[in-house]
Formats: C-alpha cells, structure tokens, sequence
RNA sequence: GAUCAUAUAGCUCAGUGGUUAGAGCUUCCUAGUGCAAUUGGGAUGGUCCCAGGUUCAAACCCUGGUAUGGUCACCA
C-alpha cells in the first residue's frame, strides 16, 4: 500500500451554538454578524465629565466591560472598543463656572459683615420663591417679602408626612431644595446673632458661604454669568472629572478603551460634518446655531428618524403642539428638531465656524468621532438605556444624513438601569451612592463592597435589564457564590498541594472509574451549558449557575472519593471555573494561580524570617504544650492534648491564614487562605450562631405555634366551613355555597373560589385528622 | 396629569391556557467530627393583588379597580 486510506471530515454533533445578541434596532436577539471577519467595531457613549462618578455610572461600564470580555477573551473577537469623553457641554461650562464664582466670592470675603449677610439671604429668598414653591400647593405659595415670615410655618407642615408627600408629588426635587432652604436659613441667622456679639471672622463668612454653597451658586451665577470668559474654567474641570473616572474605572478593573475620543480635540471635524449634512440638505442655520431638520429627514425616501423608538418621536410632535411659540423662539422649525452646533452666549467657550463662533450640540460629537475612527459603519453602539432617545436616534440620523446611508449601526447595545432598593437613584432621593470614597455623596459603594463583589452583582443580572441593588443581593446571592468559589478553590489547592507532595507518580491505579466519569462528563456538560448561557444573549445569570452546579458536583465527588481522589481531574474542573471567572474581569492576585485570586493586603516583598517567624513560633508554642503535660503526667492530658489541637487550629492558625481540615486518613488537610478571609469568615459565623442562639427559644416556639395553628385550621371539616359564614346564603349537600347573603346565586368566579377553599379545607381536615391520631393512641 | 410596566413562598424572581404552581436565598432539621470545618441531604413555607368575564379548562386571555414603580425630551 503506497497511498492512505480515505478520510472523511468528522460531523459536528451537536452543533456548537451561535451567538444572539438582544439589539434595541429590533428589540428582539438578533444573530450576531461582524462585517470583516472576525474584526468588530464597537463604539460606546462615555460620560460627561462634571461631577462624581456613581453607582450608576458603575452599572453601565461594568456590564459593558463583562460584554466586551466575553466578546474578546471568550468569543475570540477581535474587538477595537471606542469610547468618548463628553468634555464640553452646557452642564460642564454652568458647574465650572459656579464653581468658580462661589470661590472667587468665597476669597473675597475676609470678614463677616451685614451686606455678605444681605447677600446670602436675598439669594435664599429667591431659592425659596423659585424652587420650593414649585411644590407647595397653590394656596400656600410663598409670596416675596414674606419668604422668612413663612418659614416657621412649613417647617411645622414638613412634619406632616402626608403633606410632604404631596409636595413631591408636585415636585420630586421639593424635599432637597426643602432641605438646602433650612440649612441655609439656620446659617444666615447663625450670623446674624454672630454680628451681633460683634464676631466678625473670616471663618465664619466661609462657613455661611459653604453652608449656602449651591444657593447661592444660582444669583451669582445670573448676575457675573458673563463675566467669566476664560475657556480655561471649564477645561480644567472636565479634566478633572476625567482623570477621576479612569481612577475609579481602575478600581472597579474596567479595561481602558482601546481609543478614547474627546470632544475639544475633534471641533473641526464637527464643524466639517455639519456642513456636509447642511450640504445635504438636512440642516439649516438660524441665529448662528445650526438644527438638524427631522421632519425632512424623516420624510426622505431611504431613512427614517428616531429608529430606536419612533413611539417617542410621536410624544415629541403632541408636545410641541401643547408648547406652542417655544419652537419660533429658539429658532427650530420644529420642535423635534434638535441642535448640531449653539451660537454662543457671552462668556461661553466657543470654537469659530461657518456659522460664526459657537460649540457642538450633544449629540454630534458621537457621530463625528465614531465616524472618524470607524468611517460610515461600525458593529456595534453601545451605552445606557435612558441614550437610546434622543441621543442614538439623533446620532444615527445625522450619521445617516452624513454618509447618505441607510444603516450606520448594525447592533445597539443597551445596558439597563440601575435602582436602589426599588427606586430609582436619584439626589433629591437622597439614595444617591458615588463609585470612589474621596468624593462626597451619600455613600461611596467601594468602601462598603468590593469591587468583585460588585461585579458579580451585575453578573447575577442580565445585562439588559434593570437591576435592582439591595443590600439583600449583596449580602445574600452575591456573597454566597463569593464564598462558595473561595472555599473550593482553597480545597482544591490544597489538596493538589498534598498530592505534590506525596510525591508518587504513580500508586498504581488510574483513578478513572464509574465516578470520574460521571464528574468529567457533569464538567463537559456544564462547559457546554457556560457557553450557550453566554451565546444567548449573555446570559450570565445562567452561565454563573452552570459554574456553581459544576463546584457542586465536585464536591460531592471530592467528600465521597476519599483516598482515592482523582486530583487531576479536580484540578482541571477548578482551573477552568477559575479561568471563566477571571474571564468575566473578577480575578485577583496572580494569574497563574489556580482560581480567581484571592486579594491579600500587605503580601508585597517576601521575607523568609518574616514569614516564617509566625509560623514556627505557634508550631513550638504547640510542642511546649504537649511536652509540659507529658511531663505532667495529668490524668486529664490526652482531654488537654486535644484541646491544645483545638487551640492551634482555631485560635493561632487562624490568624496566619492557615486553616485545617481533618481528613477519613487521620491526616489533616492544609488550606491557605488570606488571613482577613478567614478571620472574617470566622467572625460572620460567630456572629450568626450567636444571633440563632439568642433567638432559639423564641424562634422554635414560634415554628410550634404556626404549625399547630395550621393544623387547627383543620379542624373544621369542609362540609361544614360555610355554615354559618355570613356572606353566603344557602349551601349544597357538600357545604358548598350556592348563593350569596342576599340569595343572590354566585358569580362564576366566586363559585370557584369556593370550590377551591373548599378542597384547600379538605386536605387541611385530612391533615388535621391524622395529627389527632398520632396525639391520642 | 399623560403614558408604560409590574403585582406568584419571609426575600429575589421563574412559570408555555391542561396532573398536586416551581427555583435560589432565608428559616428549621439532619449526616459527617473527640470537638470543629469545607461539604452534603432533607423539610417548612402559597387567598398566584381585588372584582367581574371568556373557556370544557385561567396564575396565564379580556374588562374594571387597587397598589407600587418607571418615563414625560438633564441623564450611564
């Protein structure tokens, strides 16, 4: 024989899935398609850079982090992921430059005098007159020259929560603007009693100026708005902002884009696109600002405006009718109409144009930068949900005018929403939580859970839809897998430690019996079961159970094995689960390290006597022990000995992070842990059996009694629970009603309701019957 | 006010008109140990929001009500 036999290609079978992503251009999952390769362009809405980062902040960048992990180190994509900086808008240049007037303001007044006093409280009293009237009702408003004359009044009625309740109602925001009015009103008349006693410090008009900071923000900011031209102002703010979110970005282990685009660097550009749309014919100017013209747009024969959700583009058209003269007024033709570029105001940073000088509207820069590193498509576009309208269906419109093409995004990602306890989050709710502890807020989550923690929080959810972030998902679901995963991979890692160091390749038997057969094919089936999860949609809730029934099932082998274990193989099942974990951007520690890592502070440069040290002096400590009540000759000593083993293990191992379990050979099985996991582990199960036994008693008793209230419930045999019930009138043979008090005959549901009362008695009765038995013989 | 959701076990939620409505967590019991521990096994728990209707059959479909939440062009 000179030539090979013939070879057929093997049979997929079954077929390995196909990713579907859930895309908001169809509101269905859709099969996803790159449309180079395996190459994906993916652009996703970045923050606007003025204030702290929060949690929701946190929501979107890590979930669309999880995605884009799995896209690449999964799924093998090739991803470039784009995300931009918003640098320059209107909320940047308002809060850099109140910042900016409060501190000027601040540095001027060197001392506390009548006219601060007077300027403070004439701010206050517009605050009061503009913003806390908006939720007091109509009859009770506020009138000027009355501002500090009514206050004691609604200080008093605050108190009534029904009458607060309405207020929000009116406005959502009338407890904040409540709050900051009283705060400011107890700082002025602090002062005034100051003056009086003839205090004067520079402290304390700073202490009036910072307790009255956001008030008095707004009148100066209406009367030196102008004043303030240095571009400088807002810059230097936003990059602040900037350099903080990539701080906490850090923290929360969110890749950094592959290319990150900001607004200020790419104003030709914008100001180029937005001729090229004018050119088009879908933009006009007026007054120096340029609109984009949604009702030619829309009208067009091959594009379409708001694609994402043309439901709102109808909301938009009612309103515009209801507002009127507003559309005339700023210049549009239409109200849904929206601005490319703003003429600007005195004092405004502004860019020269066509048009003369002005600044990009919001959602232009999207279209220009994406457009400039992707060209006139790209995979995919991603952000949070509430960008969905207007923003992307703006973006893609004046894309879509642009490049006079019909699809300028094939997938649009969109993260959900997140809420606090069921509500949204919000300032006025005073839920309000930021990422990094340095700055201000109501909570700073990185202090209270870690940045894992957090992740598998968002994993637990899917990513499209609204999580709800409780302290029950965090110190519940989110701790237990943390734990779960933690003590097996300790397990693991031990045991895979002792098997080195037995040191014998071979005992002689393969170690793949009946057993290891059933645990390699739960452990192919549970990779299979991973990656479906994540081919649909990124279902990572799935995808985590399918890790968690597969530690489960080892275990299970691992505690019945023995002896006999095969390490290898349970070696494999952690190193993959440790891998998908890391996968998902929840790794610690080195990667080589079998598991996900788990952080240690203050494991930095080894020291041999350092570390060693702790070790050797509980080993000796244990031997003087043992030798002493040897030499004691005790008739309690072998009682000692063990409590002495008792010590070791629970008391001075505990803290070096060393934690033993005894084994069916008498040989106790090592595990290394971060000695803050295990004191910390140790303590919250104190903490528990401490609460369960104070509350024993009373919680056994209190089972007794509902299940002897269940039976009693019983007592009463169907055929006679509606006698004498009032509500019902006469009963059939069974002691089924039939009609109701008035001899009315019952509705259809209600007959069935009592049907099924009446079969749920039944088998109460029977249950009841039978507890009798077993209480008299 | 308009509009859209949601309402199922103590909690978070699955549930496709058709057996006795499910899961995870919590709680309780339990195995393993000299004592512990990782871990395992089991049990408890339901007026499917209320009222009517459609259907042979409703947790599921329809109508009305109630409650909660979101959105209403600043938003991640």
């Amino acid at each position: 024989m000179t030539t090979q036999p013939p070879w057929s290609l093997p049979k997929q079978q079954p077929e390995e899935p196909v990713l579907y992503v859930y895309n908001s251009l169809t509101r269905t999952k859709t099969k996803f398609v790159p449309t180079n390769e395996r190459h994906v362009k993916w652009y996703n809405c970045g923050p606007t850079v003025y204030d702290a980062s929060h949690l929701g902040h946190a929501r979107n960048y890590v979930t669309q982090d999880i995605l884009r992990r799995v896209m690449t180190d999964y799924f093998g994509y090739d991803v470039h992921f784009v995300m931009n900086i918003t640098d320059i808008d209107d909320k940047i240049i308002s809060r850099a430059r109140q910042n900016h007037l409060i501190e000027n303001f601040r540095s001027e007044s060197n001392a506390l005098t009548p006219e601060l006093v007077d300027t403070v409280f004439e701010a206050w009293t517009i605050h009061v007159r503009d913003k806390v009237n908006k939720g007091l009702p109509s009859d009770q408003k506020v009138v000027e020259g009355s501002e500090e004359a009514s206050w004691p009044k609604l200080s008093v009625l605050i108190q009534n929560a029904e009458w607060k309740q309405e207020c929000l109602k009116r406005d959502e925001k009338f407890d904040m603007h409540f709050t900051a009015a009283n705060r400011c009103l107890l700082a002025i008349r602090n002062a005034r009693d100051q003056i009086q006693s003839g205090i004067k410090s520079v402290d304390e008009a700073h202490n009036l100026i910072d307790e009255s900071k956001d008030i008095l923000a707004r009148t100066l900011d209406a009367k030196y708005k102008s004043t303030v031209t240095d571009p400088n102002i807002s810059r230097s703010l936003a990059s602040y902002w900037e350099t903080k979110f990539f701080e906490d970005m850090a923290r929360l282990n969110v890749r950094e884009p592959d290319t990150v685009t900001r607004v200020t660097e790419f104003i030709p550009e914008i100001v180029d696109f937005i001729k090229r749309i004018m050119d088009n014919g879908f933009a006009y100017e007026s007054e120096g600002s340029v609109y984009f013209n949604t009702i030619k747009f829309d009208n067009a024969d091959d594009h379409n405006y708001a694609k994402l959700e043309p439901w709102s583009k109808g909301n938009r058209e009612l309103l515009e009718d209801g507002e009127g003269s507003l559309a005339n007024k700023t210049g549009r033709r239409s109200a849904s109409d929206f601005a490319l570029w703003k003429a600007s105001k005195p004092g405004e940073p502004s860019w020269p144009s066509f048009w003369g000088p002005g600044r990009p509207g919001w959602h232009i820069e999207c279209s220009v930068m994406a457009s400039a590193i992707f060209g006139d498509n790209m995979d995919i576009h991603s952000g949070g949900i509430d960008l969905a309208f207007p923003h992307h269906d703006n973006e893609m419109a004046q894309s879509e005018a642009y490049h006079n093409c019909r699809a300028w995004v094939n997938y649009f990602w969109h993260t959900g929403h997140l809420h606090i306890e069921g509500l949204k989050m919000s300032k006025s709710l005073k839920n309000f939580i930021t990422i990094d502890a340095s700055c201000a807020g109501t909570g700073e989550i990185l202090r209270k859970y870690t940045a894992r923690q957090l992740r598998l929080a968002f994993l637990t959810q899917l990513w499209n839809a609204k999580v709800d972030f409780s302290e029950s998902l965090m110190t519940g679901e989110v701790r237990n897998i943390e734990i779960t995963m933690n003590n097996f991979f300790t397990v693991v890692k031990a045991l895979v430690n002792q098997h080195r160091s037995d040191a014998i390749k071979s005992d002689g038997f393969h170690h793949y019996e009946a057993l290891e057969q059933d645990l390699t094919k739960s452990f192919y089936e549970a990779q299979s079961a991973f990656r479906s999860a994540l081919s649909d949609s990124f279902d990572t809730p799935v995808a985590l159970n399918a890790l968690r029934e597969l530690v489960s099932k080892t275990n299970i082998y691992i505690n019945s094995r023995g002896k006999h274990l095969n390490v290898a193989l349970v070696e494999n099942i952690a190193r993959w689960v440790g891998q998908m974990l890391r996968m998902f951007g929840l790794g610690e520690g080195e990667k080589v390290e079998l598991g996900w890592g788990q952080a240690d502070q203050g494991a930095g440069n080894i020291n041999r006597e350092e570390v060693l040290t702790p070790y050797l002096r509980a080993l000796s400590s244990f031997r003087d022990g043992v030798r002493q009540l040897a030499i004691a000759k005790n008739d309690t000593a072998l009682k000692d000995i063990l409590a002495l083993c008792d010590k070791l293990r629970d008391v001075d191992l505990v803290p070096l992070g060393v934690a033993l379990d005894d084994q069916d050979d008498g040989k106790a099985l090592v595990k290394l842990v971060p000695p803050a996991e295990l004191i910390k582990a140790r303590d919250e199960k104190r903490a528990q059996q401490d609460a369960k036994a104070s509350k024993k008693a009373a919680s056994i008793e209190e089972e007794r009694r509902k299940r002897i209230a269940k039976l009693e419930k019983g007592r009463t045999p169907p055929q006679d629970m509606f006698r004498n019930c009032p509500g019902y009138g006469s009963l059939d043979d069974e002691g089924i009603p039939r009609t109701d008090a008035e001899g009315q005959e019952l509705s259809k549901n209600q007959a069935k309701k009592v049907q099924k009362q009446w079969q749920e008695q039944e088998k109460l009765h029977k249950a009841y019957l039978e507890w009798q038995k077993t209480l008299s013989p």
